[in-house]
DNA sequence: TTAGCTGTACTATTTTAATTAATACAGTTA
DNA sequence: TAACTGTATTAATTAAAATAGTACAGCTAA
């Protein structure tokens, strides 16, 4: 499926879920496909299964992955998950950048107008 | 000066750095203000010196504070200059941001909500 | 039902990174 | 020169992350 290198300095649960990830991206993996199981995988690649289960955790956690407990792990339908985890990304990024300003004493009234312009702005193209 | 909690879970380097930045905005430290030397300051506090040097950096490296060696640490007087500058780059920032997730169909509300957190928050630690 | 799959939870171990400390060096000032 | 200042390098300690061991529970087909 993949190879993995277990003496690289990114641990090796992430290199699964960057691996998994690329192939769902690509469609060489597609929706309700079903995903080596922790333990066959773990074989494949002679690394231990929580190590993959740790992988399967998180890119289910990120909406690439629907795991079914005693069925199996399977890919997830993404169009909307992609989305959803772009906005998560952008989202979390305001919110640092948001926490700073208003610690640099910045108004937080200031803050919603720049909300309310793209609102308008936004409005004016539908 | 102040007290730090070697038991806490946060690092010593940095619950000195938050008190300090704390102590320049609220004015209580003037710009050109000598701080105390990083030996005085450990031993003041009964800790390493090299703690207060890495806390120092940090201060300096975010323009909080200039290190003149031989001579002191002082508080930075550009601190207003870099301030407004710093704000303007965050807020543009932001304003990309909220643009896209604006675009995105996030509703502005949800958005404000992370205005007013930030505030709330703020109060807190005032 | 049972045998053999599946994912999961919990704990322990190992490995890695962050934090702190020890020590020596170099600039400044009186 | 003596007593300050910050800095660099390395070592020791501590905390966190990653991985592994083991046992449990759900699903499916013979």
């Amino acid at each position: 499926m993949f190879d993995i290198d277990v003496k690289s300095r990114v641990p090796i649960y992430e290199q699964i879920t960057e691996n998994v990830k690329r192939l769902i991206i690509q469609g060489v993996l597609l929706p309700e496909e079903k995903l080596p199981s922790v333990r066959s995988l773990a074989q494949e690649l002679t690394i231990n299964p929580n190590t993959i289960q740790k992988a399967y955790r998180e890119l289910e956690r990120e909406g690439y992955v629907i795991s079914r407990p005693g069925k199996g792990s399977f890919v997830n339908d993404m169009t909307e998950t992609m989305n959803r985890e772009h906005i998560k990304t952008l989202t979390e990024e305001v919110e640092r950048l948001i926490k700073e300003l208003v610690f640099l004493d910045v108004p937080g009234e200031s803050l919603k107008t720049i909300i309310d312009k793209a609102e308008q702005e936004k409005e004016g193209h539908e």
